[in-house]
DNA sequence: TATAAATTTGCAAGCGCGTGCAAAAGGTGC
DNA sequence: GCACCTTTTGCACGCGCTTGCAAATTTATA
C-alpha cells in the first residue's frame, strides 16, 4: 500500500499539463472547459484513479449532497420496503443516503442525529414513528430540508407526505357491510401514531353511518405479536366480532393466526380481517389478505423530487403537503359480498 | 433563515475568547486543553449551536468516520434485521453509516459506489449476494478496510465472517433422520453463493453418510415465490419425500404454503421442513418452522469491532477470517424423534 | 526563591477543492 | 490588418478544520 492514499486533482492536472482549475472544472457540471482539455483531464483521472474528494467539495459548496434517513423498525417488512425504495431512487439522483437508526430510544439517537448535523446533510427524510419533536427541530434548525412520511408536525417548511388513513377506514367498514357483516372491530396498537388513529376514526365513523357495532381494542406496538393479544382479548368476548380492521398487517397476521390456531374460526367464513400496508406476508398464501397497498414508489419519488427541487425561495411559507390514496388489495380474507 | 447557516470555529473562538485553535482541540479527544478552556469553550459552542464541521475534520485526518454498508434486497427480512444491527453498533460506535443499494444491477451500483469513495469512506461492510468482484476490488484499492459477511472472497485483506453452513446441513440431515424421514430433499435457490452451496453440500453429504435418499432441486432467487415453485416441482413426483430442507427460511415459508394449501400435506407428520435466517416468520404459528438463527448480533459486533482496531500494521498480511455457528432453533416443524 | 520540567496556548501552514477575476486565446466582421 | 466580443485558462484566495512548533504559562523540584 503506498502512503498516499488518494490522488488529488493536482496530480492529476500535472499529467494532463493543465491548471488545476481546469482539473476543478472538469468535474464541475457547468463549468467552462473546452473539449480538449476536458479530455486530457479525464484521461489524466482514468490513467491515476482519482476521484473528487466530496469532503473537501461540500466543504466549499455549503452543500454536502448527503441526504440522512431518520428510521425505526428498519426490520419491520414495510419499512424496510420504503427504505430499500428510497435508497435507490436518491442514488439515482445522485444523493448519497446516511443512516441514522432511532430503534434504540437512550441517547444514542441524538448522538447520531449530531453527527448527521456534523456531516452538514443537506436534508433529512423522517420515516420514523418516533414523536420526538426536537429531532425535527434540531434538523430545521441546521438548516437541513425534511421530509416527513406518515408522521404529523405542524411546524411550516418540511415536506409532509401523508396517505388518506381516514378514507381508507371508511371503505373497509363499508366492504364487511357488503360482505354481511354486523358485528366489526378495530384492532389497533397503542402506539397512538396520528395515521393508525385516523384508520380508526374513519373505520368508527363509517361503522357508525351504517348503523354496525364496532369495538375497538388497542395493545401494544403494531407487530405480530400485538396482533395475537389483541385476537385474544377480542375473540373470547360474549359477542365476537365477525368482521375486524386491523391497523396494520404485521397486527393482521398475528391476528389471523390466533384466530384460526387458538380459536379455529375459518377466515373469511367466520371472520372477515383487513390489513393495512401490503407487506410481503399479506400475499403469502397462509395470509391472503385483504389490504391497503402504501404507495411506497410514489412516496419515495416524491420525496425524491422534492429535494432536487431548488431551495425554498421567497415562497418559503407555504405548506408543502401531499397526500396520497392508498390502493386496497382485494385478496380471500374477506368473502365476497 | 440568517444566510450564515452554520456558525465556524472561529465565531466560537471569539464569544470564548480563546484562540481557534483551543476551540479545535477542546473537540478533539486527548488534546490538550485545560479544564476552564474547555469549560468556556463549550458554553460558548452551545449557546451559538456549534457542531463541529466533519467535512472539514474528515478533510485534515483523511479519515473521515463514515462507514459504507453495501447491501442489496434490503427489504428481505434476515436483511434487514442484519442492517438493524449494524447500524445500531456503528452508532454507538460513534461511525456514521452510508447506503449503498445494489438491487438494481445496472450502472448506478458502480455510480452510487463511486459515491461513496468519493465521500472517502473508511471502510465498507459488503452485505449483499452481488458476486461481482469488481466492487470489493474498488473498495480495496481506494483504501476502504471490507468486511464481508457470508461471502467468499480469496483476496487477502478484507474481514470475513461465515457461518458453519456445511455443518448445519449435516445437523439438519440428523434431525430428519431422527424423526424419521428417510426420503430427504434440498431445497435451495439458482443464485449459486457459496453460502447456500455449502448448506446443500453438507446435508447432502451427511444424508449419504446416514444412507438416506436425496434429491437436490434449485429454483429462482431465494424467495417465498421460489419455495412455491420448488414444492410444486418436488412433490408431484412420484416418490414424495417426507422431509425437505429449504436454504432459507423464505424458500422455506414458500414451500410449506404450497405443501399445505396445494397438497394439503400435513406438517410435520407428514412432511418435516427446516430452514434457514430465523426470520422473524419462522416463529410465526402459520408457520412454526425450525431453523437456524443467524447470530444476527455477534455478526455485527464483530464487524463493527474490527473497524474499531487499529488500521493494519505490519501483520497486514494475516488472514482476517471469522467463523461462527448457527444455532438451531428447534420449532413444530420437524417431528419428535 | 530560582530553575527545570510539564502543561497549555497561539501562530501559521496546509488538507483538496471551487470560483471570482483578469489575462490569454480564439473568433468574427470590417 | 485592427477593433471587438466570446470563450478558455491560470492565479490566488478561502471554505472550516487539525496539528507541529515554539512561546507562554503553570507546576514540581532543588
Amino acid at each position: 500500500m503506498s502512503s498516499k492514499l488518494f490522488v488529488s486533482a493536482q496530480e492529476v492536472a500535472e499529467k494532463a499539463g493543465v491548471s488545476r482549475s481546469a482539473v476543478s472544472r472538469t468535474f464541475t457540471p457547468g463549468a467552462s472547459v473546452s473539449a480538449e482539455t476536458r479530455r486530457r483531464v479525464l484521461e489524466a483521472a482514468e490513467a491515476l484513479g482519482y476521484h473528487v474528494n466530496h469532503l473537501a467539495r461540500g466543504l466549499m459548496r455549503n452543500e454536502s449532497g448527503i441526504v440522512c434517513l431518520i428510521v425505526s423498525d428498519v426490520a419491520t417488512p414495510y419499512r424496510s420496503a420504503l427504505l430499500r425504495e428510497l435508497t435507490i431512487q436518491l442514488q439515482n439522483a445522485g444523493k448519497v443516503a446516511m443512516f441514522i437508526n432511532t430503534d434504540r430510544s437512550d441517547g444514542s439517537v441524538d448522538r447520531a442525529l449530531q453527527q448527521a448535523i456534523r456531516y452538514r446533510a443537506d436534508a433529512s427524510i423522517i420515516l420514523s414513528g418516533l414523536p420526538d419533536k426536537s429531532i425535527t427541530q434540531l434538523c430545521l434548525r441546521n438548516g437541513q430540508r425534511l421530509v416527513l412520511i406518515n408522521r404529523d408536525d405542524d411546524q411550516p417548511g418540511p415536506l409532509k407526505i401523508n396517505l388518506d388513513d381516514f378514507e381508507s377506514g371508511g371503505r373497509v367498514a363499508t366492504a364487511f357491510f357488503r360482505a354481511g357483516c354486523r358485528s366489526l372491530a378495530f384492532a389497533n396498537s397503542e402506539a397512538g401514531t396520528p395515521s393508525l388513529m385516523r384508520r380508526e376514526h374513519g373505520f368508527v365513523a363509517a361503522a357508525a353511518k351504517l348503523g354496525l357495532d364496532v369495538t375497538v381494542e388497542r395493545h401494544g406496538s403494531t407487530g405480530y405479536e400485538a396482533g395475537k393479544v389483541l385476537a385474544q382479548r377480542m375473540l373470547t368476548r360474549a359477542e365476537r366480532p365477525d368482521a375486524v380492521f386491523c391497523a396494520t398487517d404485521l397486527l393482521a397476521c398475528g391476528f389471523m393466526d390466533a384466530a384460526r390456531h387458538q380459536f379455529g374460526l375459518s377466515i373469511p367464513h367466520q371472520l372477515c380481517v383487513a390489513g393495512f400496508d401490503d407487506i410481503e406476508q399479506a400475499s403469502w398464501s397462509s395470509f391472503d389478505l385483504t389490504t391497503f397497498a402504501q404507495p411506497v414508489m410514489t412516496i419515495a419519488t416524491r420525496a425524491v423530487e422534492w429535494l432536487g427541487s431548488g431551495r425554498d425561495d421567497a415562497t418559503s411559507e407555504v405548506e408543502h403537503s401531499v397526500r396520497l390514496t392508498a390502493e386496497l388489495i382485494w385478496r380471500g380474507s374477506i368473502r365476497a359480498g
